[in-house]
DNA sequence: TTCCGTGCAAACGATTTGCACGTCT
DNA sequence: AGACGTGCAAATCGTTTGCACGGAA
């Protein structure tokens, strides 16, 4: 199953439009980095591969997570990361070694605990982070 | 099913003890309020809450993580949060109104999961961090 | 007399803000 | 004109580091 898959530049400068704002070559670049990553790319990745100001990068990332074009994805080194917003839901393994990151999804996700806490905590979930931290193939057996 | 069950201070220095280092005012203290806070805490708070220097807080946090006396959460927030190491496995439930956290914990964990990432990926899971964001009870009637 | 614990000030790194200027519409 | 986009520099904020001092083993 793939979860990446290129989504064409088209489809987002109209999702721009939509929001009315600029399909400035500064986005199309961002997105298009954004989207060719394998994996969740931080900030200062975007910066250098794009080549604008930070401030730029900051504002419009801002700018895609409002609308939803991206989304975040946490890895717990105090280091943000996005990912287009529109893949099959899923999760990350990260290696502690080499850092590499993974896609994984599940066949039920967790629909089903948080129906459970709904009905037993009355909490409403909106959406929720999991991400699983190991070693992979590779690191396993160097 | 209760989760966060007060430690003593002593079990606490006898940790200490055991790897040699010494059971100060302000890392019992420390280790006090890391236990009574009813949600993972942040150095900040800490900070205020026992009233000794930052980087005191900082480098004993540091030591009691990498003595498995306490674990991070991470709330994607930009800000780390501590908590005894030794509660029952579990997640959070994150209220993105009121902030409130509250601990939940599955029947079986996502040790089914964790197998079968080892199995179909060859990827060896040490831990994940999953946390659900959403509304609580309160903040949905209100 | 060495190791450990602490505080203070400064550094750090990711992110944000204020301001000026330029450019679409 | 007025909204939007960008860059630059400075600020912010959580966290870390370097250094000095004092006390415990």
């Amino acid at each position: 199953m793939i979860l990446r898959v290129m989504k064409s530049d088209s489809e987002f400068i109209n999702k721009l439009k939509k929001i009315k704002r600029r399909a400035t070559p500064a986005r199309i670049k961002m997105f298009e980095v954004i989207n060719s990553s394998r994996s969740p790319i931080s900030a200062d990745k975007i910066v250098k591969a794009v080549g604008v100001n930070k401030t730029t990068v900051y504002r419009d990332l801002d700018l895609f997570l409002k609308n939803n074009f991206i989304q975040e994805a946490d890895f717990g080194d105090g280091i943000k990361r996005f990912e287009l917003a529109n893949l099959k839901h899923h999760h990350h393994l990260i290696c502690l070694r080499c850092k590499r990151v993974q896609d994984v999804s599940f066949e039920e996700n967790l629909d089903w605990e948080e129906k459970r806490i709904k009905k037993t905590r009355k909490f409403q979930v909106v959406r929720h982070d999991l991400e699983f931290f190991g070693y992979c193939h590779n690191c396993i057996q160097s």
